[in-house]
DNA sequence: CTAAAAATAAACCAATTGGTCTAAAATATG
DNA sequence: CATATTTTAGACCAATTGGTTTATTTTTAG
């Protein structure tokens, strides 16, 4: 990696956690410029207009979420015990976040829908991804013979996956992460029912 | 009312749909004006600035989302039937918005998170009292006798709220109630469940 | 070590930002 | 109807917006 691929990967870097916190249109050029120290002209030389750091950002934003599902869920080698060490790590969520400012796909999935196409896909890629993820997970603990045949993966990942995202939301407006623990307890419960 | 109280919430009611879209950030003085063809005076002597504007809005779209909500289980009588409308509400999901641009409580709390302590203030207060407007319709079916006296109330009321918003979100980002329609099944055979 | 290439800082740009002020117009009240 | 009050339009403000250009520095490669 030459110093200009090192600067560019620092930019984005650098301004990923600040996107995400204060939204695209409330972020300035000049609150990059200020975090990476670096001129406008070291920003807009590696990049050719706010739009394309943006959409750069949330690329690697995604790859950090995806590299972070495969951690968490690397170091168990049974589904029920990836599928567990998923629940603990949202347990203490917003704690242990990869970026900073709450989840990705909320924040700039609500920003991103009425005003940016190209990053709407991106952000509907992504929730593609967490869900796909899910379901092979539950085929997995299928084939393991942990879980019974029929239980329906497609429509699990979609209940986990809503719950889950709509359970970060409320943490974050309430900053409490109660009822987070509930819906974490549902999907246990969900799981227990499908155990063989 | 006064010419002056209408004019007032003629601004308001002209901007919720503008700032519900566009965001708070990417909303400016300007696109209000242009909407309501008022000039800049007319909206600062009606609002101290964009920040109390913003507040007032919410408070308007909070209000609008709370009489949508009890006007659509107000049709039934029974605490199945005014689940069953709800049901069918979102299936239409995002048809028949009172304010259009998405869901309020994703696009201002996702916002207002990190940037607007006031303004999330009154997105978790919205959320609450969702919540506990689910809850009592519960308690209404147990006692009129519809559904079983040991089904937490509570519990439904964090499950069914946290999976319809994150069902919002997924059918926003992907253009389609695919997702939605699996939710409301799974609500449905939940309820359906705790039924006498 | 040197020459070509890449990366950078900073001055500069027009347009737009949120917000103020004043004079004129519209409204409400006696 | 007249007067006091409220409401409004629009000029004006300094600051900031995203973006360009140019001259200089730094890096890379021969």
């Amino acid at each position: 990696m030459g110093k200009a691929e090192k600067t560019r990967q620092f930019i984005i870097e650098t301004a990923a956690p600040i996107f995400n916190r204060k939204g695209v249109a409330g972020t300035a050029i000049s609150d990059i410029m200020e975090a990476t120290r670096l001129a406008k002209g070291g920003l807009y030389g590696n990049f050719s207009s706010k739009e394309e750091m943006v959409l750069e950002v949330f690329d690697y934003i995604a790859e950090q979420e995806k590299m972070n599902l495969r951690a968490v869920t690397a170091r168990e080698n049974t589904a029920t015990g990836k599928f567990e060490a998923l629940f603990s790590y949202y347990a203490k969520y917003p704690l242990g976040q990869q970026v900073p400012g709450g989840c990705p796909m909320i924040n700039f999935g609500a920003e991103a829908d009425d005003t940016n196409p190209r990053l709407k896909k991106k952000v509907s890629e992504l929730i593609q991804y967490f869900q796909s993820r899910i379901e092979l997970l539950v085929q997995f603990g299928k084939d393991a013979g942990e879980f019974k045949k029929d239980w329906d993966a497609q429509r699990f990942a979609i209940m986990m996956f809503t719950m889950l995202e709509g359970a970060v939301l409320v943490t974050t407006m309430t900053n409490s992460n109660k009822q987070m623990l509930v819906v974490l307890d549902i999907l246990r419960q969900e799981m227990k029912r499908h155990r063989k």
